[in-house]
RNA sequence: GGUGAGAUAGUCAAGUGGCCAACGACGGCGGACUGUAAAUCCGCUCCCUACGGGUUCAGAGGUUCGACUCCUCUUCUCACCA
């Protein structure tokens, strides 16, 4: 049992700081049920969350499962400076206004993952508000800048003669600091974060609070394309409030490879369950688009609902696999005689008249079903539905 | 503050007077093959009812029959020096 928690722990993650310590809560826990605490601080600033997010809430979902209470940390205070991990420039401040309504939004997305009765949500300005000047001024005192300025993105900046602002300075120290005052067991966060993940123990031992935090870094989750990082600026994103039957395909049209590692680090299925998936697959008892539906299947159900995912799941299998028109797609319509090439414009199927001509060119728009020779080609009264490629769908009413 | 280099389509990056709507790579889109996979192969990739027309190569002027290519100024970026 023990052996099974530890490993499912160390599921995953990038690299681990002192895995005796986390045996031997677990070992307590197993023992005599005593409880431990794991803190992860979330920045309030980016509420839209994405599977990549994600990562980290299973990991600590997976720390419920064995004892763990979780302290949500919302970095209300610190999101007032901005973390400068791998920034290369001072960022821009939130408005208290702003931070507040972002984590509002945060909190209704994150309950889909955890056990809310075994999570506490705690703001670190309740804390850090109250420790005034001469408690901050003795935080300071517990480092220096030429240690600081160790940190590869602060040494980058300070070489080239970028501005530091020494707030930024001050930021590893507060969430160091934010450990110290919840106490925390463990913390966990992305690999990024190592340099303020080890700030905490620092800042632990610093204020004698008789314990140091094991820290456990989980690394950055590849985005669809299976190569870079998994954001919204690349699109290449799952996000956690995408519609069911944009979830389900963005999941089943991931790499076979890609497959496995979104099972590691987001199914719930324990890994024993996932080797088990996996030789069958080697020796071909199991379709691995078999195993593919099962995990798109569990994401979309976990977000949303499981009949609204085997929803997802039938509706997709009757548009790619039975090549039939999906149940639900835009409605336009227009007035007299209108241009094949000026409707898949006006239907927002192509950006320009001139790309609707190329698709056409190249046999990849239909009407009704069938493929489209004549560029220019008119289309009188009546109700046709355009497509455009494998996944565009639009449904033209001309009167 | 001084000197030098540079700014080209979504990104990177060729082109240094006409052959340039601009090589190539990546990305994206489409087609074939499939499991809407991946890999692979092929095509497309500024706009316009188009064998033609229009607007593009940081911005503004200028030279020229003709400029992305030459000159001037402006803005920004980078490198070296101080």
């Amino acid at each position: 049992m023990l052996e099974e928690a530890l490993r499912e722990i160390e599921r995953g993650s990038a690299e681990i700081i002192d895995i005796q310590r986390i045996q031997k809560l677990l070992k307590a826990y197993f023992d005599e049920g005593k409880t431990y605490t794991v803190k992860a601080g979330f920045d309030p600033t980016a509420p839209d969350l994405h599977l990549g997010h994600t990562v980290l809430l299973q990991k600590l979902a997976t720390f419920q499962k064995y004892g763990a209470k979780i302290q949500f940390l919302i970095g209300d205070f610190t999101a007032q400076i901005g973390d400068p991990t791998g920034k290369s420039a001072t960022r821009k401040t939130l408005s208290a206004a702003e931070i507040q309504e972002n984590a509002k939004s945060y909190k209704e997305q994150v309950f889909k993952i955890l056990d809310a009765s075994k999570t506490e949500v705690v703001f670190n300005s309740q804390w850090i508000n109250p420790l005034g000047a001469s408690g901050m001024l003795s935080l300071t005192t517990t480092y220096n800048v030429a240690r600081m300025l160790e940190r590869d993105d602060f040494d980058k900046r300070y070489k080239s003669g970028t501005s530091i602002s020494i707030s930024e300075f001050i930021y590893p120290l507060l969430q160091g600091y934010d450990s110290v005052h919840l106490k925390s067991d463990i913390e966990i966060g992305g690999t990024d974060q190592k340099f303020n993940l080890l700030m905490g123990r620092h800042l632990q031992r610093a204020y004698e609070i008789g314990k140091e935090q094991s820290v456990l870094m989980m690394p950055i989750l590849e985005g669809l394309d299976g190569v870079q990082k998994m954001s919204k600026s690349l699109n290449n994103y799952i996000g956690v409030a995408d519609e069911p039957n944009d979830m389900y395909g963005k999941v089943l049209s991931v790499s076979d490879e890609l497959m496995w590692r979104y099972y590691e680090l987001l199914s719930t299925k324990t890994l024993s369950e996932i080797e088990g998936l996996k030789s069958g697959v080697e020796s071909g008892s199991l379709h691995p688009k078999a195993v593919k539906e099962d995990l798109a299947l569990e994401i979309t159900a976990r977000f949303h609902s499981k009949e609204l995912a085997k929803a997802a799941k039938d509706e997709f299998e009757k548009v790619h696999s039975n090549n039939q028109i999906p149940s639900e797609i835009d409605e336009y319509s227009c007035d007299g005689e209108i241009w094949i090439a000026k409707a898949l414009v006006d239907c927002n199927m192509t950006p320009s008249t001139s790309q609707a001509r190329r698709d056409i060119k190249q046999g990849a728009v239909k009407i009704n079903q069938e493929k489209v020779n004549d560029e220019q080609l008119q289309l009188s009264s009546g109700e046709y539905v355009l497509q455009v490629g494998k996944r565009k769908f639009a449904k033209l009413r001309v009167n």
